[in-house]
DNA sequence: TATTATCAATTTACTAGTAAACTGATGTTA
DNA sequence: TAACATCAGTTTACTAGTAAATTGATAATA
């Protein structure tokens, strides 16, 4: 029987709590926005490759077509969005509310998610670890979950 | 205005693209054992620390209350774990039953976790990345949400 | 002893994720 | 042209998280 704690399974533990941990903050930090984390997420990838396909978004965002579907609705209604169909596509794209806001939002969200590492971490600490995480987020996204 | 990414937004987006996705392959893998993943993190914590109380565990998990209340009964009702009342307080210990199904499960689990960092990295990138989470994470659960 | 305070746990109403079944417009083929 | 296949998007039923209101047993106090 194999160890119960190797080294890589305390990693996971760090990372799974932080992530927990950072969401509860952010979502505290957008609420001055009538924002969530996920609604501020999946807003600031619009922003980005805004006109993009739902489809193209959920991939992204590394979410189901079903969470995708029901968030955009929401976000439609509040007028923050909107789904443009062409053939067999639909397009989402920012109303002006919707970039009015997440410009808004954009650079103090940032901020308060980037203090989270700049206060603890250097520079060359920094690099090492976009370095390590996006070998490690790249992998994740090929591997598939062995014996289905 | 500051700029839109730093370094460390690219690290969080990084960071929870790979917890998203982690989990998703996780529930996949223990679909096994009729467990998500969450439900394995429940019972791995309580089996080390059992006897233990419904507050600290939901600490331990960065899991709010009603959270913890919820996910306790339904382990419960599986007869996976049981509550002891002892003067206002719950104490939470495993069953035999769950305590069989996360022996039986901990060792291909932490098995199947490891090796999302096992294929990547060598022992030198993984105790860098161990030790800059720890910083990372134990800086998170200090940090408070400012001008609330 | 009756009232009140305390505080862990629960409940409620919500957001957000999943898998799997369903919808419906567009092409393809018999 | 009628039947079928395809496939993005939607819906449904579920797990799991949150904040905030409620419950209920114990302890403190009038």
């Amino acid at each position: 029987m194999m160890e119960q704690h190797t080294l890589s399974s305390l990693i996971w533990l760090r990372i799974a709590r932080f992530v927990q941990r950072s969401n509860q903050l952010s979502n505290e930090f957008l609420e001055r926005y009538d924002m969530t984390a996920a609604q501020f997420d999946v807003l600031a990838q619009i922003h980005i490759y805004e006109p993009i396909t739902q489809m193209d978004l959920a991939e992204k965002l590394t979410v189901s077509r079903g969470g995708m579907s029901r968030m955009l609705t929401r976000l439609e209604k509040e007028r923050l969005i909107v789904r443009k169909q062409d053939w067999k596509i639909k397009y989402i794209s920012l109303t002006d509310k919707g970039r009015a806001l997440i410009q808004k939002a954009m650079p103090e969200q940032t901020e308060f998610q980037s203090s989270m590492f700049d206060e603890v971490l250097n520079e060359v600490e920094k690099k090492q670890l976009y370095m390590l995480m996006t070998k490690i987020q790249k992998h994740s996204l090929e591997k598939e979950c062995p014996q289905k």
